[in-house]
DNA sequence: GATTGTCGGATTGCCGACAATTTGACAATC
DNA sequence: GATTGTCAAATTGTCGGCAATCCGACAATC
Protein backbone atom coordinates (compact mmCIF):
# COMPACT_ATOMS: atom_id res chain seq x y z
CA UNK A 1 0.00 0.00 0.00
CA UNK A 2 1.10 3.39 -1.14
CA UNK A 3 2.58 5.66 1.76
CA UNK A 4 0.32 7.99 0.81
CA UNK A 5 -2.55 5.92 1.23
CA UNK A 6 -1.60 4.83 4.33
CA UNK A 7 -1.50 8.58 5.71
CA UNK A 8 -5.11 8.92 3.89
CA UNK A 9 -6.37 6.38 6.22
CA UNK A 10 -4.92 7.14 9.66
CA UNK A 11 -6.23 10.58 8.61
CA UNK A 12 -9.46 9.59 7.72
CA UNK A 13 -10.68 6.29 9.32
CA UNK A 14 -12.18 6.45 13.00
CA UNK A 15 -12.75 2.76 14.59
CA UNK A 16 -16.54 3.98 14.16
CA UNK A 17 -16.24 3.47 10.83
CA UNK A 18 -14.31 0.64 10.65
CA UNK A 19 -16.84 -0.83 12.88
CA UNK A 20 -19.73 0.08 10.49
CA UNK A 21 -17.77 -1.36 7.72
CA UNK A 22 -17.93 -4.62 8.93
CA UNK A 23 -21.14 -4.73 10.30
CA UNK A 24 -22.57 -4.10 6.74
CA UNK A 25 -20.24 -6.47 5.46
CA UNK A 26 -21.58 -9.11 7.39
CA UNK A 27 -24.56 -8.27 6.40
CA UNK A 28 -24.33 -7.75 2.78
CA UNK A 29 -22.57 -11.68 3.71
CA UNK A 30 -25.60 -12.86 5.14
CA UNK A 31 -23.30 -13.55 8.04
CA UNK A 32 -25.86 -11.70 9.82
CA UNK A 33 -29.25 -12.51 8.54
CA UNK A 34 -32.23 -10.36 8.80
CA UNK A 35 -34.12 -10.26 11.97
CA UNK A 36 -31.47 -11.16 13.87
CA UNK A 37 -30.72 -9.21 17.09
CA UNK A 38 -27.06 -7.17 17.27
CA UNK A 39 -25.43 -7.22 21.37
CA UNK A 40 -23.00 -4.59 21.79
CA UNK A 41 -20.92 -5.85 24.12
CA UNK A 42 -20.73 -8.97 22.36
CA UNK A 43 -20.30 -6.82 19.02
CA UNK A 44 -17.53 -4.55 21.38
CA UNK A 45 -15.76 -7.63 22.64
CA UNK A 46 -15.26 -9.14 19.49
CA UNK A 47 -14.37 -6.16 17.49
CA UNK A 48 -11.90 -5.23 20.50
CA UNK A 49 -13.67 -1.79 20.98
CA UNK A 50 -15.74 0.25 23.45
CA UNK A 51 -19.65 0.01 23.68
CA UNK A 52 -19.69 3.90 22.38
CA UNK A 53 -17.97 3.20 19.06
CA UNK A 54 -20.37 -0.04 18.46
CA UNK A 55 -23.39 2.62 19.07
CA UNK A 56 -21.96 5.13 16.56
CA UNK A 57 -21.46 3.17 13.78
CA UNK A 58 -25.00 1.40 14.72
CA UNK A 59 -26.41 4.97 14.63
CA UNK A 60 -25.28 4.96 10.68
CA UNK A 61 -26.49 2.15 9.51
CA UNK A 62 -29.79 2.95 11.11
CA UNK A 63 -30.12 5.95 9.14
CA UNK A 64 -29.47 3.86 5.79
CA UNK A 65 -32.17 1.65 7.21
CA UNK A 66 -30.18 -1.48 7.78
CA UNK A 67 -30.48 -2.04 11.39
CA UNK A 68 -33.26 -0.96 13.66
CA UNK A 69 -33.10 -0.13 16.87
CA UNK A 70 -35.77 -0.65 19.73
CA UNK A 71 -35.03 1.65 22.68
CA UNK A 72 -33.67 -0.37 25.64
CA UNK A 73 -34.34 -3.34 23.45
CA UNK A 74 -31.44 -3.75 21.30
CA UNK A 75 -30.39 -3.31 17.60
CA UNK A 76 -32.03 -5.91 14.77
CA UNK A 77 -30.80 -6.37 11.47
CA UNK A 78 -33.97 -4.88 9.43
CA UNK A 79 -36.25 -7.27 7.68
CA UNK A 80 -37.71 -5.83 4.08
CA UNK A 81 -40.88 -7.18 3.90
CA UNK A 82 -43.04 -7.84 0.68
CA UNK A 83 -44.09 -4.02 0.41
CA UNK A 84 -40.96 -2.55 0.87
CA UNK A 85 -39.34 -4.58 -1.46
CA UNK A 86 -41.71 -3.83 -4.16
CA UNK A 87 -40.72 -0.07 -3.48
CA UNK A 88 -37.20 -0.36 -3.03
CA UNK A 89 -37.56 -2.37 -6.81
CA UNK A 90 -40.02 0.73 -7.95
CA UNK A 91 -37.07 3.11 -6.80
CA UNK A 92 -34.28 1.08 -8.77
CA UNK A 93 -35.96 1.24 -11.24
CA UNK A 94 -36.36 4.84 -11.37
CA UNK A 95 -32.78 5.59 -11.21
CA UNK A 96 -31.13 3.15 -13.23
CA UNK A 97 -33.64 4.60 -15.94
CA UNK A 98 -32.04 7.63 -15.17
CA UNK A 99 -29.24 6.10 -14.64
CA UNK A 100 -29.12 5.03 -19.29
CA UNK A 101 -30.76 8.48 -19.99
CA UNK A 102 -27.62 10.06 -18.46
CA UNK A 103 -24.89 8.20 -19.85
CA UNK A 104 -25.72 7.44 -23.11
CA UNK A 105 -24.78 10.67 -24.23
CA UNK A 106 -21.46 10.76 -23.13
CA UNK A 107 -20.54 7.15 -22.80
CA UNK A 108 -17.00 6.91 -24.14
CA UNK A 109 -15.72 3.46 -26.56
CA UNK A 110 -13.40 2.46 -23.87
CA UNK A 111 -16.31 2.60 -21.37
CA UNK A 112 -18.88 0.48 -23.82
CA UNK A 113 -15.95 -1.86 -24.05
CA UNK A 114 -15.47 -2.43 -20.12
CA UNK A 115 -19.30 -2.92 -19.81
CA UNK A 116 -19.24 -5.48 -22.90
CA UNK A 117 -16.63 -7.17 -20.63
CA UNK A 118 -18.78 -7.35 -17.61
CA UNK A 119 -21.36 -8.43 -19.57
CA UNK A 120 -19.13 -11.55 -21.09
CA UNK A 121 -17.99 -12.91 -17.37
CA UNK A 122 -21.08 -12.99 -16.50
CA UNK A 123 -22.05 -15.23 -19.25
CA UNK A 124 -19.00 -17.32 -18.67
CA UNK A 125 -19.95 -17.06 -14.76
CA UNK A 126 -22.13 -20.45 -13.34
CA UNK A 127 -23.56 -20.38 -9.73
CA UNK A 128 -25.01 -17.60 -7.85
CA UNK A 129 -21.65 -17.45 -5.46
CA UNK A 130 -19.88 -15.94 -8.89
CA UNK A 131 -22.65 -14.11 -10.94
CA UNK A 132 -23.55 -12.20 -8.09
CA UNK A 133 -21.15 -10.29 -6.82
CA UNK A 134 -20.25 -9.23 -10.90
CA UNK A 135 -23.71 -8.50 -11.47
CA UNK A 136 -23.86 -6.07 -8.93
CA UNK A 137 -20.42 -4.50 -9.76
CA UNK A 138 -21.58 -4.30 -13.57
CA UNK A 139 -24.72 -2.22 -12.60
CA UNK A 140 -22.80 -0.35 -10.34
CA UNK A 141 -19.77 0.45 -12.67
CA UNK A 142 -22.87 1.55 -15.15
CA UNK A 143 -24.39 3.72 -12.21
CA UNK A 144 -20.52 4.99 -11.69
CA UNK A 145 -20.22 5.63 -15.23
CA UNK A 146 -22.86 8.56 -15.20
CA UNK A 147 -20.13 11.11 -13.09
CA UNK A 148 -23.21 12.06 -10.90
CA UNK A 149 -21.95 10.73 -7.76
CA UNK A 150 -24.70 11.27 -5.76
CA UNK A 151 -26.81 9.14 -8.15
CA UNK A 152 -24.83 6.43 -6.96
CA UNK A 153 -24.87 7.20 -3.36
CA UNK A 154 -28.71 7.02 -3.44
CA UNK A 155 -28.18 3.53 -5.86
CA UNK A 156 -26.01 1.95 -3.40
CA UNK A 157 -27.92 2.98 -0.31
CA UNK A 158 -31.01 0.79 -2.43
CA UNK A 159 -28.38 -1.97 -2.84
CA UNK A 160 -27.63 -1.93 0.03
CA UNK A 161 -31.08 -2.60 1.42
CA UNK A 162 -31.99 -5.15 -0.95
CA UNK A 163 -29.31 -6.53 0.52
CA UNK A 164 -31.96 -7.43 3.53
CA UNK A 165 -33.93 -9.57 0.60
CA UNK A 166 -33.92 -13.47 2.09
CA UNK A 167 -33.26 -14.46 -1.57
CA UNK A 168 -30.51 -13.39 -3.35
CA UNK A 169 -32.47 -13.71 -6.80
CA UNK A 170 -32.98 -9.67 -6.34
CA UNK A 171 -30.07 -9.55 -8.35
CA UNK A 172 -28.92 -13.22 -10.01
CA UNK A 173 -28.24 -14.16 -13.49
CA UNK A 174 -29.98 -16.49 -16.02
CA UNK A 175 -29.80 -16.55 -19.46
CA UNK A 176 -33.02 -13.84 -19.81
CA UNK A 177 -30.81 -11.50 -17.67
CA UNK A 178 -28.29 -12.15 -19.78
CA UNK A 179 -30.38 -10.68 -23.24
CA UNK A 180 -31.45 -7.78 -20.79
CA UNK A 181 -27.75 -6.67 -20.15
CA UNK A 182 -26.64 -6.95 -23.97
CA UNK A 183 -29.74 -4.98 -24.84
CA UNK A 184 -28.80 -1.90 -22.61
CA UNK A 185 -25.26 -2.30 -24.46
CA UNK A 186 -26.99 -1.85 -27.64
CA UNK A 187 -29.12 0.95 -26.49
CA UNK A 188 -26.33 2.59 -24.67
CA UNK A 189 -23.78 2.26 -27.82
CA UNK A 190 -26.55 3.98 -30.25
CA UNK A 191 -26.23 7.20 -27.53
CA UNK A 192 -30.23 7.39 -27.17
CA UNK A 193 -31.00 8.29 -23.92
CA UNK A 194 -34.31 7.20 -24.27
CA UNK A 195 -34.58 3.79 -25.47
CA UNK A 196 -31.23 3.39 -22.77
CA UNK A 197 -32.98 4.85 -19.82
CA UNK A 198 -36.19 2.34 -21.19
CA UNK A 199 -33.50 -0.61 -21.43
CA UNK A 200 -32.56 0.21 -18.12
CA UNK A 201 -35.88 -0.04 -16.34
CA UNK A 202 -37.24 -2.99 -17.95
CA UNK A 203 -34.35 -5.04 -16.82
CA UNK A 204 -34.86 -4.05 -13.32
CA UNK A 205 -38.75 -4.58 -13.76
CA UNK A 206 -38.25 -7.84 -14.89
CA UNK A 207 -35.53 -8.59 -12.27
CA UNK A 208 -38.52 -8.33 -9.97
CA UNK A 209 -40.50 -10.50 -11.48
CA UNK A 210 -38.40 -12.86 -11.53
CA UNK A 211 -37.96 -12.39 -7.98
CA UNK A 212 -41.23 -12.80 -7.19
CA UNK A 213 -41.69 -15.78 -9.31
CA UNK A 214 -39.05 -17.68 -7.84
CA UNK A 215 -40.41 -16.82 -3.83
CA UNK A 216 -43.51 -17.84 -5.06
CA UNK A 217 -42.28 -21.04 -5.81
CA UNK A 218 -39.95 -21.78 -3.31
CA UNK A 219 -41.20 -20.04 0.28
CA UNK A 220 -43.65 -17.92 1.05
CA UNK A 221 -43.96 -14.37 1.67
CA UNK A 222 -41.77 -13.35 4.72
CA UNK A 223 -44.30 -12.63 8.23
CA UNK A 224 -42.85 -9.65 10.16
CA UNK A 225 -41.68 -11.60 13.53
CA UNK A 226 -40.60 -9.94 16.89
CA UNK A 227 -38.66 -13.35 17.35
CA UNK A 228 -35.23 -13.05 18.80
CA UNK A 229 -32.56 -15.57 18.02
CA UNK A 230 -31.00 -17.17 20.66
CA UNK A 231 -28.21 -15.25 22.65
CA UNK A 232 -25.32 -17.79 23.26
CA UNK B 1 -51.42 15.55 24.20
CA UNK B 2 -52.60 11.65 24.45
CA UNK B 3 -51.43 9.23 27.34
CA UNK B 4 -50.70 7.38 24.17
CA UNK B 5 -49.09 9.46 22.34
CA UNK B 6 -46.73 10.01 25.86
CA UNK B 7 -45.77 6.27 26.21
CA UNK B 8 -45.15 6.16 22.40
CA UNK B 9 -42.24 9.07 22.84
CA UNK B 10 -40.78 7.89 25.68
CA UNK B 11 -40.64 4.72 24.70
CA UNK B 12 -39.47 5.64 21.26
CA UNK B 13 -37.44 8.70 21.60
CA UNK B 14 -33.66 8.94 22.66
CA UNK B 15 -31.99 11.08 23.41
CA UNK B 16 -29.63 11.07 20.39
CA UNK B 17 -32.88 10.99 18.30
CA UNK B 18 -33.90 14.35 19.61
CA UNK B 19 -30.49 15.72 19.80
CA UNK B 20 -30.63 14.82 15.66
CA UNK B 21 -34.34 16.43 15.51
CA UNK B 22 -33.06 19.94 17.18
CA UNK B 23 -29.31 20.17 15.01
CA UNK B 24 -31.70 19.17 11.56
CA UNK B 25 -34.29 22.14 12.69
CA UNK B 26 -31.46 24.56 13.11
CA UNK B 27 -29.60 23.48 10.08
CA UNK B 28 -33.39 23.53 8.12
CA UNK B 29 -33.95 26.95 9.67
CA UNK B 30 -30.20 28.29 8.22
CA UNK B 31 -29.12 28.82 11.97
CA UNK B 32 -26.48 26.60 11.34
CA UNK B 33 -25.33 27.70 8.55
CA UNK B 34 -23.12 25.58 5.75
CA UNK B 35 -19.81 25.67 6.42
CA UNK B 36 -19.94 26.01 9.83
CA UNK B 37 -18.21 24.09 12.48
CA UNK B 38 -20.42 22.75 15.51
CA UNK B 39 -18.45 22.34 18.67
CA UNK B 40 -19.53 19.27 20.64
CA UNK B 41 -18.89 20.26 23.96
CA UNK B 42 -20.82 23.59 22.99
CA UNK B 43 -24.10 21.80 21.96
CA UNK B 44 -23.61 19.27 24.37
CA UNK B 45 -24.13 21.84 27.40
CA UNK B 46 -26.86 23.77 25.40
CA UNK B 47 -28.96 20.71 25.02
CA UNK B 48 -27.93 19.15 28.66
CA UNK B 49 -26.64 15.87 27.41
CA UNK B 50 -23.29 14.60 27.27
CA UNK B 51 -20.46 14.24 24.56
CA UNK B 52 -21.45 10.71 23.55
CA UNK B 53 -25.02 11.08 22.96
CA UNK B 54 -24.32 14.46 20.49
CA UNK B 55 -21.35 11.96 18.53
CA UNK B 56 -24.28 9.34 18.25
CA UNK B 57 -26.60 12.62 16.59
CA UNK B 58 -24.23 13.24 14.26
CA UNK B 59 -23.33 10.00 12.92
CA UNK B 60 -27.31 9.76 11.69
CA UNK B 61 -26.45 13.56 10.36
CA UNK B 62 -23.17 12.22 8.79
CA UNK B 63 -25.08 9.52 7.13
CA UNK B 64 -27.36 11.62 5.79
CA UNK B 65 -24.46 14.17 4.10
CA UNK B 66 -26.08 16.80 6.26
CA UNK B 67 -22.46 16.97 7.98
CA UNK B 68 -19.27 15.88 7.30
CA UNK B 69 -16.66 14.37 10.19
CA UNK B 70 -12.73 15.48 9.48
CA UNK B 71 -10.72 13.29 12.09
CA UNK B 72 -9.77 15.33 14.64
CA UNK B 73 -10.84 18.19 13.53
CA UNK B 74 -14.68 18.27 13.75
CA UNK B 75 -17.79 18.61 11.88
CA UNK B 76 -19.22 20.67 9.52
CA UNK B 77 -22.58 21.73 8.61
CA UNK B 78 -21.73 20.19 4.67
CA UNK B 79 -21.49 22.89 1.54
CA UNK B 80 -22.83 21.86 -1.82
CA UNK B 81 -21.31 22.62 -4.79
CA UNK B 82 -22.73 23.77 -7.96
CA UNK B 83 -21.89 20.67 -9.29
CA UNK B 84 -23.83 18.71 -6.47
CA UNK B 85 -26.72 21.04 -6.19
CA UNK B 86 -27.39 19.88 -10.39
CA UNK B 87 -27.31 16.38 -9.13
CA UNK B 88 -29.62 16.83 -6.37
CA UNK B 89 -32.11 18.85 -8.56
CA UNK B 90 -31.55 15.85 -11.17
CA UNK B 91 -32.64 13.24 -8.44
CA UNK B 92 -35.36 15.28 -7.32
CA UNK B 93 -36.69 15.48 -11.01
CA UNK B 94 -36.27 12.10 -11.05
CA UNK B 95 -37.57 10.88 -7.67
CA UNK B 96 -40.94 13.77 -8.74
CA UNK B 97 -41.42 12.11 -12.33
CA UNK B 98 -41.96 8.80 -10.44
CA UNK B 99 -44.16 10.19 -7.99
CA UNK B 100 -46.24 11.71 -10.61
CA UNK B 101 -46.39 8.23 -12.32
CA UNK B 102 -47.32 6.28 -9.54
CA UNK B 103 -49.58 8.64 -8.23
CA UNK B 104 -51.89 9.49 -11.27
CA UNK B 105 -53.68 5.96 -11.32
CA UNK B 106 -55.01 6.18 -8.03
CA UNK B 107 -55.30 9.61 -7.12
CA UNK B 108 -58.78 10.32 -5.27
CA UNK B 109 -61.23 13.32 -5.41
CA UNK B 110 -60.32 14.37 -2.08
CA UNK B 111 -56.79 13.98 -2.64
CA UNK B 112 -57.23 16.42 -5.52
CA UNK B 113 -59.10 18.73 -3.81
CA UNK B 114 -56.39 18.50 -1.12
CA UNK B 115 -53.21 19.47 -3.21
CA UNK B 116 -55.73 22.26 -4.96
CA UNK B 117 -56.57 23.53 -1.49
CA UNK B 118 -52.42 23.80 -0.69
CA UNK B 119 -51.99 25.53 -4.32
CA UNK B 120 -54.65 28.06 -3.63
CA UNK B 121 -52.64 29.08 -0.32
CA UNK B 122 -49.64 29.05 -2.34
CA UNK B 123 -51.21 31.54 -4.98
CA UNK B 124 -52.23 33.78 -2.06
CA UNK B 125 -48.97 33.59 -0.21
CA UNK B 126 -46.60 36.25 -0.23
CA UNK B 127 -42.87 36.43 0.81
CA UNK B 128 -40.63 33.68 1.07
CA UNK B 129 -41.39 33.16 4.71
CA UNK B 130 -44.78 32.10 3.75
CA UNK B 131 -44.05 30.43 0.40
CA UNK B 132 -41.15 28.20 1.37
CA UNK B 133 -42.36 26.02 4.00
CA UNK B 134 -46.25 25.73 2.47
CA UNK B 135 -44.34 24.44 -0.96
CA UNK B 136 -42.22 22.03 0.54
CA UNK B 137 -45.35 20.94 2.45
CA UNK B 138 -46.86 20.35 -1.01
CA UNK B 139 -44.96 18.64 -2.70
CA UNK B 140 -44.18 16.13 0.42
CA UNK B 141 -47.54 15.72 0.74
CA UNK B 142 -47.84 14.54 -3.18
CA UNK B 143 -45.20 11.97 -2.64
CA UNK B 144 -46.68 10.94 0.13
CA UNK B 145 -50.14 10.37 -1.87
CA UNK B 146 -48.07 7.78 -3.46
CA UNK B 147 -47.85 5.39 -0.67
CA UNK B 148 -44.62 4.77 -1.18
CA UNK B 149 -42.99 5.21 1.86
CA UNK B 150 -39.62 4.20 0.62
CA UNK B 151 -39.72 6.68 -2.09
CA UNK B 152 -41.12 9.14 0.58
CA UNK B 153 -37.97 8.42 2.56
CA UNK B 154 -35.71 9.03 -0.41
CA UNK B 155 -37.62 12.32 -1.50
CA UNK B 156 -37.43 13.63 1.97
CA UNK B 157 -33.66 12.81 2.09
CA UNK B 158 -32.63 15.04 -1.27
CA UNK B 159 -34.95 17.81 0.35
CA UNK B 160 -32.80 17.86 3.45
CA UNK B 161 -29.67 18.15 1.45
CA UNK B 162 -31.23 20.98 -0.65
CA UNK B 163 -31.54 22.70 2.18
CA UNK B 164 -27.99 23.40 2.34
CA UNK B 165 -28.06 25.04 -0.81
CA UNK B 166 -27.76 28.48 0.04
CA UNK B 167 -30.17 30.11 -1.66
CA UNK B 168 -33.76 29.08 -0.52
CA UNK B 169 -34.50 29.72 -4.21
CA UNK B 170 -34.22 26.16 -4.25
CA UNK B 171 -38.05 25.21 -3.97
CA UNK B 172 -38.96 29.30 -4.06
CA UNK B 173 -42.37 30.12 -5.42
CA UNK B 174 -43.06 32.71 -8.35
CA UNK B 175 -46.22 33.12 -11.01
CA UNK B 176 -44.66 30.54 -13.21
CA UNK B 177 -44.10 28.15 -10.31
CA UNK B 178 -47.79 28.76 -9.66
CA UNK B 179 -49.13 27.85 -13.09
CA UNK B 180 -46.73 24.41 -13.34
CA UNK B 181 -48.36 23.35 -10.31
CA UNK B 182 -51.78 23.87 -11.44
CA UNK B 183 -50.51 21.73 -14.71
CA UNK B 184 -49.31 19.22 -12.00
CA UNK B 185 -52.60 19.10 -10.76
CA UNK B 186 -54.50 19.12 -14.52
CA UNK B 187 -52.55 16.08 -15.41
CA UNK B 188 -53.43 14.05 -11.92
CA UNK B 189 -56.90 15.23 -12.75
CA UNK B 190 -56.92 12.98 -16.11
CA UNK B 191 -55.19 10.06 -14.52
CA UNK B 192 -52.66 9.62 -17.17
CA UNK B 193 -49.38 8.57 -15.83
CA UNK B 194 -46.85 9.82 -18.23
CA UNK B 195 -48.47 13.29 -18.49
CA UNK B 196 -48.34 13.21 -14.76
CA UNK B 197 -44.95 12.29 -14.50
CA UNK B 198 -43.73 15.08 -16.92
CA UNK B 199 -45.79 18.10 -15.23
CA UNK B 200 -43.95 17.02 -12.32
CA UNK B 201 -40.65 17.32 -14.07
CA UNK B 202 -40.48 19.47 -15.82
CA UNK B 203 -41.72 21.80 -12.80
CA UNK B 204 -38.28 20.51 -10.71
CA UNK B 205 -36.40 21.06 -13.88
CA UNK B 206 -37.91 24.78 -14.41
CA UNK B 207 -36.93 25.91 -10.43
CA UNK B 208 -33.45 24.33 -11.48
CA UNK B 209 -33.05 26.71 -13.94
CA UNK B 210 -34.87 29.50 -12.13
CA UNK B 211 -32.06 29.26 -8.75
CA UNK B 212 -29.29 29.27 -11.91
CA UNK B 213 -30.90 32.30 -12.91
CA UNK B 214 -30.86 34.08 -9.51
CA UNK B 215 -27.80 32.79 -8.21
CA UNK B 216 -26.04 33.93 -11.32
CA UNK B 217 -27.67 37.13 -11.00
CA UNK B 218 -26.82 38.23 -7.36
CA UNK B 219 -23.74 35.83 -6.23
CA UNK B 220 -20.68 34.04 -7.63
CA UNK B 221 -20.77 30.13 -7.46
CA UNK B 222 -19.46 29.28 -3.71
CA UNK B 223 -16.61 27.70 -3.39
CA UNK B 224 -15.36 25.30 -1.52
CA UNK B 225 -13.30 26.61 2.12
CA UNK B 226 -11.41 24.98 4.77
CA UNK B 227 -12.02 28.17 7.33
CA UNK B 228 -13.66 27.97 9.71
CA UNK B 229 -15.62 30.18 11.71
CA UNK B 230 -14.69 32.29 15.05
CA UNK B 231 -15.36 30.16 17.85
CA UNK B 232 -17.26 32.10 20.34
C1' DG C 1 12.26 38.50 8.00
C1' DA C 2 11.17 34.00 6.84
C1' DT C 3 11.42 29.38 8.36
C1' DT C 4 11.54 25.99 11.89
C1' DG C 5 10.97 24.23 16.69
C1' DT C 6 8.40 24.15 20.89
C1' DC C 7 4.73 24.64 23.93
C1' DG C 8 -0.02 24.99 25.96
C1' DG C 9 -4.94 25.47 25.49
C1' DA C 10 -8.76 23.65 23.11
C1' DT C 11 -10.99 19.86 21.11
C1' DT C 12 -11.79 15.30 19.64
C1' DG C 13 -11.25 9.88 20.05
C1' DC C 14 -12.03 6.41 22.93
C1' DC C 15 -13.10 3.97 27.09
C1' DG C 16 -15.02 2.10 31.50
C1' DA C 17 -18.52 2.71 35.02
C1' DC C 18 -22.98 3.62 36.88
C1' DA C 19 -28.06 4.07 36.35
C1' DA C 20 -32.30 2.61 34.17
C1' DT C 21 -34.89 -0.73 31.76
C1' DT C 22 -36.18 -5.16 30.12
C1' DT C 23 -37.08 -9.95 30.60
C1' DG C 24 -37.77 -14.33 32.23
C1' DA C 25 -38.21 -17.19 36.40
C1' DC C 26 -40.24 -18.09 40.51
C1' DA C 27 -43.36 -17.18 44.44
C1' DA C 28 -47.66 -15.55 46.20
C1' DT C 29 -52.47 -14.92 45.84
C1' DC C 30 -57.12 -15.56 44.47
C1' DG D 1 -54.27 -23.04 37.38
C1' DA D 2 -54.35 -18.49 35.92
C1' DT D 3 -53.07 -13.99 37.35
C1' DT D 4 -50.25 -10.90 39.82
C1' DG D 5 -46.10 -9.49 42.44
C1' DT D 6 -41.19 -9.78 43.16
C1' DC D 7 -36.60 -10.38 42.13
C1' DA D 8 -32.10 -10.98 39.71
C1' DA D 9 -29.43 -11.36 35.57
C1' DA D 10 -28.69 -9.35 31.21
C1' DT D 11 -28.67 -5.47 28.42
C1' DT D 12 -29.07 -0.83 27.07
C1' DG D 13 -28.82 4.48 28.07
C1' DT D 14 -26.01 7.96 29.67
C1' DC D 15 -22.18 10.14 31.62
C1' DG D 16 -17.57 11.94 32.83
C1' DG D 17 -12.60 11.28 32.34
C1' DC D 18 -8.11 10.26 30.24
C1' DA D 19 -5.21 10.15 26.16
C1' DA D 20 -4.23 11.73 21.54
C1' DT D 21 -4.41 15.27 18.30
C1' DC D 22 -4.79 19.76 16.43
C1' DC D 23 -3.74 24.59 16.14
C1' DG D 24 -2.29 29.02 17.07
C1' DA D 25 1.28 31.70 19.55
C1' DC D 26 5.68 32.55 20.60
C1' DA D 27 10.71 31.65 20.56
C1' DA D 28 14.80 30.23 18.22
C1' DT D 29 17.60 29.90 14.29
C1' DC D 30 19.51 31.01 9.94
Amino acid sequence: MEIFDRFQLLRSQTLPDLVEEEVLRMIKSGELAAGSRLNELELSERLKVSRSIVREAMRSLEQAHLVRQEKNRGMFVREVLPKEAEELYQLRAGLDEMAGRLLAPHITAAELDELESFIRRLEGANGIDETFPLNIAFHDRLVEMTGNTTLLGFYRQIINRMHLLRRRSFSAGGSASHAEHRAILAALRTGDPIASGEAMRAHVDHGFERMRQSRAEIETMPQPTRKTRGRG
